[in-house]
DNA sequence: TTGATTTATTGGAACGTTCCATTTATAGGC
DNA sequence: GCCTATAAATGGAACGTTCCAATAAATCAA
């Protein structure tokens, strides 16, 4: 059918009988050809197998219409859904955003970006791969395309985030568990290498603070954020002279591992021991028992962050607001009934 | 500091005190270069902040180093896996892969598709969105880009497959099931338009009958393949006269639906009726109870789609073999104790 | 009719690279 | 020193578009 070498619009243009103009025209849907021309090429289109070429366009034209998603883990669900955000709006403005998985290496993410740039993206979202160095945007930032970071932030960076409010949501978890009437509290999961980690242990020590609760009484275990780190931090915990009685895990990943490793020891998650998750992904609702988790609403924050993309696309700018999402804690089964029912009525807590 | 416009080989050449020619060859790695030269060259790179154009090069090369990557539903942890797989293989290569996302609809499918080959694609993996129309590739292979499917297969179509052994899989999963003393069998999930639960169910239906299960003591229900689907079948299979008391389920996620809609009932999955998944994703090893499951080890078929996709391009070819990956039943909790101790020895079924 | 105005169409240069054919520099053999 | 062989560097054309300025055709006012 189609000839061996892939058709421009020359080929076209002398199946159609016009100029190569006259096809650039018609193709970029400008007014200016008449009706029937434009029909006699997207005929010609059709019938040489045209493949548009979007390179050599860019070559030319200042912009090109690709936006790149740079993510740290699309294993980790949570991450995926904020994709599927972005997408959303993305689609809207006749763009295809192309998703780059950096898998938390920092070297990885070095090459990932390389080459989305050398593709002549119009702008990068990104969510950066645990431990990259404050310079590693630097490239970037004086080619001067426009980047947003989502769900994490950088140290010392300019960049704008779209994140969740961390400290405010680990702020509720932690007021949830001493409002149940635990006294000893734990946080689980996380390293310190990452800016969320510190947002949210920092809500979590402000709560507990407020509270009243000694600082002599509540437990930091650092560790994987993941099933298996949650279970290790659990270990960990439960070794302590005076263990903790809850705990506010760093994700829901950690909440789950640390649910399991409750099991296993043959206590019951929610009676014996508090959990509380962070990002409510969607098992948390399906688990046994359904997990208590802060909810960030990862779509939005997609959209939103495709939204100031689009924005600092259209004018021109490097620069914008950052965002920080609304949370709430939806409070299912996993912290069990109150401990102190005398002291307080039942059903206290955040929304649903 | 970076001028302006964006820095050209003309740039790096002037500052070097080259020709463009000499940058062009240092780029590309070329040894016809002497290494001061080279050196120099390399620093003016840095000193201009010089980013790659490889839309340009495009131009004039024949191929282009990126492979697209299309999946029909990026929030199944189990097509993220599967993509991990493939991203392992390419980057040893030397490739970024973009991943784009259809959301299991044809329309977008086409759109991404289109972008892909407007970027100049050098070959393209496909997870096909449910109710892909069988001409969706004809422009793509008439273009002489190769294309792989993986996970899915088009009804009538010579492209290559990578995708597990279904039938095989189905078939086995159904043969535990009767040697638990099953005799009123389920399939749950899953739609006739997907050429994935023809296989499953064949393999199915062939165990049935080779094992002696009446056709009348079978009972098929299509529904979604997620949870909520999984909770729908269950709920039409409990509501008959004589209700199945075993599912093999399209896939995890309605395995998991079918299980939370047991325990609403107050049933216990497992003792009080068997449940069997398909993909065996991580979370099945974690749920309450832990989910037995056809294995298929998505990540290692990514693997060796891509595989394929290189030896497509290095061999310019767009024929290969399909490749049917192995699968093999992960015994877990989920299907309980035997139901006639006395016939037969506890610990029948799979492999660990 | 003629010139002015509007509407359609067109040729040419430019975009940033690669690659071939040359040229220029360096080294080797005598 | 001179010729040849090799190594290193270079200029020019080409890749497939866009866009501007220019042309050609059609319409209008007088």
């Amino acid at each position: 059918m189609a000839s061996r070498a892939k058709a421009t619009i020359f080929d076209i243009a002398r199946e159609a009988g016009v100029s190569k103009s006259t096809v650039s025209l018609v193709l970029q849907g400008s007014g200016l050809i008449r009706p029937e021309t434009t029909s006699k090429v997207r005929k010609a289109i059709e019938d040489v197998g045209y493949v548009y070429n979007r390179g050599a366009a860019n070559l030319r034209k200042a912009h090109s219409n690709v936006i790149g998603m740079v993510i740290n883990d699309l294993t980790n669900p949570f991450f995926a859904e904020l994709a599927v955000g972005m997408e959303r709006v993305f689609q809207s403005a006749g763009i295809v955003p192309f998703i780059a998985n950096t898998a938390e290496n920092p070297v990885r993410q070095e090459e990932v970006l390389k080459s989305l740039m050398e593709q002549g993206v119009a702008g990068l979202i990104v969510s950066p791969a645990r431990g990259t160095t404050p310079g590693a945007f630097r490239r970037i930032e004086t080619a001067g395309v426009p980047v947003v970071f989502a769900m994490r932030r950088l140290p010392e960076s300019r960049i704008p985030v779209i994140a969740p409010d961390n400290h405010r949501g680990a702020y509720l978890a932690a007021a949830h568990l001493v409002g149940k009437g635990h006294r000893r509290l734990a946080f689980f999961g996380g390293s310190s290498d990452l800016v969320v980690y510190h947002e949210r242990l920092g809500g979590f020590r402000e709560a507990c603070e407020t509270l009243g609760i000694a600082a002599r009484d509540i437990l930091i275990v650092e560790g994987e954020t993941s099933r298996k780190g949650g279970i290790a931090c659990l270990e960990t915990a439960l070794a302590m002279a005076e263990p903790p009685t809850a705990a506010l895990c760093f994700n829901d990943a950690v909440a789950f591992g640390a649910m399991l490793a409750l099991r296993k020891r043959g206590l019951e998650p929610g009676a014996d021991f508090a959990v509380v998750g962070f990002d409510d992904v969607v098992e948390a609702e399906h688990y046994m028992p359904a997990l208590t988790s802060v909810a960030v609403d990862s779509a939005g924050l997609g959209e939103r962050a495709a939204h100031v993309m689009l924005k600092m696309i259209q004018s021109r700018t490097t620069r914008a607001e950052d965002h920080i999402g609304a949370v709430n804690l939806v409070v299912r089964e996993s912290c069990g009934p109150d401990r102190r029912t005398r002291n307080r009525p039942a059903g206290s807590g955040g929304a649903a």
